[in-house]
DNA sequence: GCAAGGTC
């Protein structure tokens, strides 16, 4: 039985597909997909099934010193145990092994691992290695007729990868998570990947900190031919003879200004016509397709799990990939065929196949991993098979592979200069004169600029002068694709990581928001990682291991050479650290607090911070506390930003409630309290008024719905629900079971008798498990009412909203259509 | 529980 493995399960699928002519059988194995046809077999591994890591004494991080890790022992153990298991079941049975893993280094190790697992249990069977760029059947077929062998030293590259970033990584993580004392979750993260990345956001936020604006000023002035008016700029030539338009000093400014307003018209001194073209863009490697889906609105993160699922779904193809150059055996036509007659994208394939012949774009990665990324010829249906959003993906590669196959655009550029006296204006226009591959690729902007045709010699009217004061700006912060795109340039992390590295950045409190800022506790980290180990926040460090690993590669080096050359560089760096580990845990630790400072406790003048709950819920406690308890509520939905806008009344930071498309603005949380508001005590606290005198009070919150709750919250979070609307009475008579007040509801013309907060709420509850309805949360929506909605039909708050209110309102008694567009309003 | 790299 011949045995092939390949690095991922839709591969082997692939490849049993076009080796077996379409006739494979599968079958599952511990939960692993195994293709079968004519004596052989083929299972796709899932990446790496095995993983480096330190021997277990070593894995607590109080009992080991840091500087220990580094002569520490790397063994590999197997992560995936079932794919594994499967393995050695095969292997045993094999008489002959292909592997067949992804054509790149990280490849060629996962072949290498599997390699090890087939010799484990059976010594003698021959393993051979295929190399194609691309599942097609040429491709493969070839490959399968030319087999190779492993390639040890290229493996070997890899493995000095893994132990040097798994040493460095984990032994200054550890230092600088012992030095501030962040051993739980909050561990303090370095990595040769990851704080380069880190000091790229660290550095330009330290440029924009450092930026000192300077004024300049610019003039501009309409100019009129016939009844068009189109606006012009003044310019002038600055000492290297070169257009410039900033003006900066306000007297020269002015002279200029003054010069152009007593004039109405000004002399065509140049024409300038020219054309270009604007070639189509190259294919899609993953840096591009993110960058491409970010200008959509997309984050990097959402953008490859869409394009994953795409690929899995079989729409596209592997969205990680770094070739910019589609393989030889790739037939723009037949593609194009695919499409021709759908309804949206039909057209543009119709109109590309009417050229005489398609010659693709290049771009200048050609690598052997994986073809651009393109659509398969299989189409989904929009809302059928895919979403909204994964459709938007979905037509972006489609269309990106059109314009890669299309014309080249053609603009017409007109400059016209007009002279005043000694002052010049210039009016740059620009027409889309051929649409070219624009036609079927709107993504970018085609905005034209209308100028008239002018003569030399022209008079034209001189309007509307303008002097604009503006100032220098900071450069920009980067945004998602930028990074990635800056990371890439920079060697930093591969195609299939970057986005997740920026992810990580999150999860770690490195970076909030997005566009990302940096926290105080990264600019610690970057601080104490340049002053001490400046070679791990230095993209040195990555061109060096390219380098060295190259060198393994070609049988330059050893692993051994580079992996003991690197652990001698460690070691110095953990020399000079160990007298600083106090110094460096102080700063971080103060900036961790700085990341969660507010302003001053209206009680005790201490720092309010923003803290979280032991249920993942905020809230803004006092570092005082324990001396100290006074405390503030957050809203519930989100996660706490704290905003450099300060609020006048008490010096507190004003807070922003992240939460995706919900994200909002909290405002101060002192402001919003006493906005808030506490209403009555009703009573003692069920929950904790025994042991910690907690009381129950009516409870406004900052989205208006409201509540009975614990006057201790957010160390009690003990609640019963109110309606949002009406004014709500504390009659005097008490609940005997509960002993608290029974409240009555006015609104409208009923007062409703809500009675004891407690007995309503189980009622409710009750009621919701018998008649499994929602409606009653709405507002007004009692029993009664349930009933009659069910009769027409109208079971949940889902059915509701879909209804039509005029339709329902007819069905309904006494219930009017406005009343059903306010219900669904609230839902 | 540390990294970065595969893949889901």
């Amino acid at each position: 039985m011949e045995l092939i493995i390949t690095e991922k399960d839709n591969a082997a699928r692939r490849i049993a597909d076009i080796l077996s002519g379409g006739t494979y059988d599968s079958s599952r194995e511990n939960g692993v997909n195994v293709y079968e046809w004519g004596g052989k077999r083929c299972v796709g591994l899932s990446g790496h099934v095995v993983g480096v890591d330190f021997p277990p004494e070593y894995s607590d991080w109080r009992d080991v010193e840091p500087v220990e890790l580094i002569d520490a022992d790397v063994e590999k153990t197997a992560t995936k145990e079932n794919i594994v298991a499967t393995l050695r079941i095969l292997a045993r049975k094999a008489n002959t092994v292909t592997i067949a893993t992804d054509y790149d280094r990280e490849g060629e190790l996962i072949g290498k691992e599997a390699y090890e697992i087939v010799r484990e249990v059976n010594e003698t069977v021959p393993i051979r290695r295929v190399r194609f760029s691309s599942i097609t059947e040429n491709e493969v077929t070839d490959a399968f007729e030319n087999p190779d062998d492993i390639d040890f030293d290229l493996a070997a590259a890899g493995e000095a990868r893994q132990i040097i970033d798994l040493i460095w990584g984990a032994a200054l993580t550890r230092f600088l998570s012992l030095s501030a004392g962040q051993l739980g979750d909050d561990f303090i993260s370095v990595g040769r990947v990851q704080s380069p990345t880190l000091k790229l956001i660290v550095d330009r936020k330290r440029e924009i900190q450092a930026f000192d604006p300077e004024e300049y000023w610019e003039l501009f002035a309409d100019l009129q031919k016939d009844d068009t008016s189109f606006e012009a700029q003044y310019f002038y030539r600055d000492e290297d003879d070169n257009e410039a338009e900033r003006v900066w000093e306000e007297a020269t400014a002015e002279e200029v200004h003054d010069t152009l307003s007593s004039r109405d018209a000004a002399t065509v001194v140049d024409v300038n016509r020219r054309t270009r073209t604007d070639a189509p863009p190259a294919p899609f490697n993953t840096t591009q397709f993110i960058r491409a889906a970010g200008a959509l609105g997309y984050s990097a993160q959402r953008a490859m799990s869409i394009a994953e699922d795409l690929y899995t779904a079989g729409y596209i193809t592997y969205p990680r990939t770094d070739n910019t150059v589609y393989p030889d055996d790739l037939e723009p036509e037949e593609l194009l065929d695919e499409f021709v007659g759908h309804s949206t994208l039909g057209d543009s394939a119709e109109q590309l196949l009417e050229a005489d012949a398609l010659e693709p774009t290049r771009g200048d990665e050609e690598t052997t991993d994986h073809p651009p990324i393109h659509p398969t010829g299989e189409i989904p249906s929009r809302g059928g098979d895919v979403n909204d959003d994964e459709w938007e993906i979905y037509e972006l590669v489609v269309r990106r592979f059109y314009a890669t196959v299309a014309e080249a655009a053609v603009w017409e550029h007109l400059k016209v200069v007009a002279e005043v006296d000694d002052c010049r204006l210039k009016a740059n226009g620009k027409r889309l004169v051929e649409p070219g591959y624009h036609d079927v690729y709107p993504y970018f902007s085609t905005a034209e600029n209308y100028v008239p045709d002018v003569d030399e010699g022209e008079r034209l009217g001189l309007t509307d002068v303008e002097l604009e004061a503006k100032e220098t700006q900071p450069p920009r912060r980067y945004g998602q694709s930028r990074l990635i795109e800056t990371m890439e340039d920079q060697g930093l992390g591969t195609k299939s990581t970057r986005h997740n590295t920026l992810e990580k950045l999150y999860d770690r409190g490195y970076i909030e928001s997005d566009p990302p800022r940096p926290t105080k506790l990264a600019m610690a980290v970057i601080d104490a990682a340049e002053n001490y180990a400046d070679r791990v926040v230095s993209e040195e460090m990555t061109a060096q291991l390219e380098a060295d690993m190259d060198a393994i590669a070609s049988g330059e080096a050893t692993l051994a050479d580079v992996t003991d050359e690197s652990r001698e560089m460690l070691e110095e760096i953990f020399a000079n650290l160990a007298d600083s580990r106090e110094e460096i845990g102080d700063h971080l630790r103060k900036s961790l607090k700085d990341d969660k400072r507010l302003g001053p406790c209206p009680e005790c003048g201490e720092d309010l911070l923003v803290r979280s709950s032991r249920h993942g819920s905020y809230f803004v406690g006092c570092d005082g506390y324990p001396d100290c308890e006074f405390t503030l509520p957050l809203p519930s939905t989100g996660k706490p930003l704290i905003l450099d806008q300060e609020c006048e009344d008490h010096d507190l930071n004003e807070v922003k409630m992240l939460a995706g498309r919900q994200t909002f603005v909290h405002g101060c949380p002192l402001c919003k309290s006493e906005d808030a508001g506490e209403g009555p005590v009703l009573g003692d606290c069920p929950d904790c008024g025994d042991d910690h005198d907690g009381d129950l009070a009516v409870k406004t919150l900052q989205s208006g719905s409201r509540l009975v709750g614990c006057t201790r919250y957010p160390d009690c979070d003990y609640s019963l629900p109110l309606p949002r609307r009406g004014e709500i009475e504390v009659t005097d008579e008490r609940c005997e079971e509960h002993g608290l007040p029974e409240l009555v509801v006015h609104s409208g013309d009923d007062p409703w008798e809500l009675g004891c907060p407690i007995c309503n709420y189980q009622e409710f509850q009750a009621r919701e498990s018998e008649t499994g309805s929602d409606l009653e949360a709405l507002d007004g929506v009692g029993a009664k009412t349930v009933e009659k909605l069910s009769d027409a039909g109208i079971e949940s708050i889902d059915d509701l909203t879909d209804a039509d209110p005029e339709a329902v309102a007819e069905d309904v008694d006494g219930v009017s259509a406005d009343r059903i567009r306010t219900w669904q309003a609230e839902a």
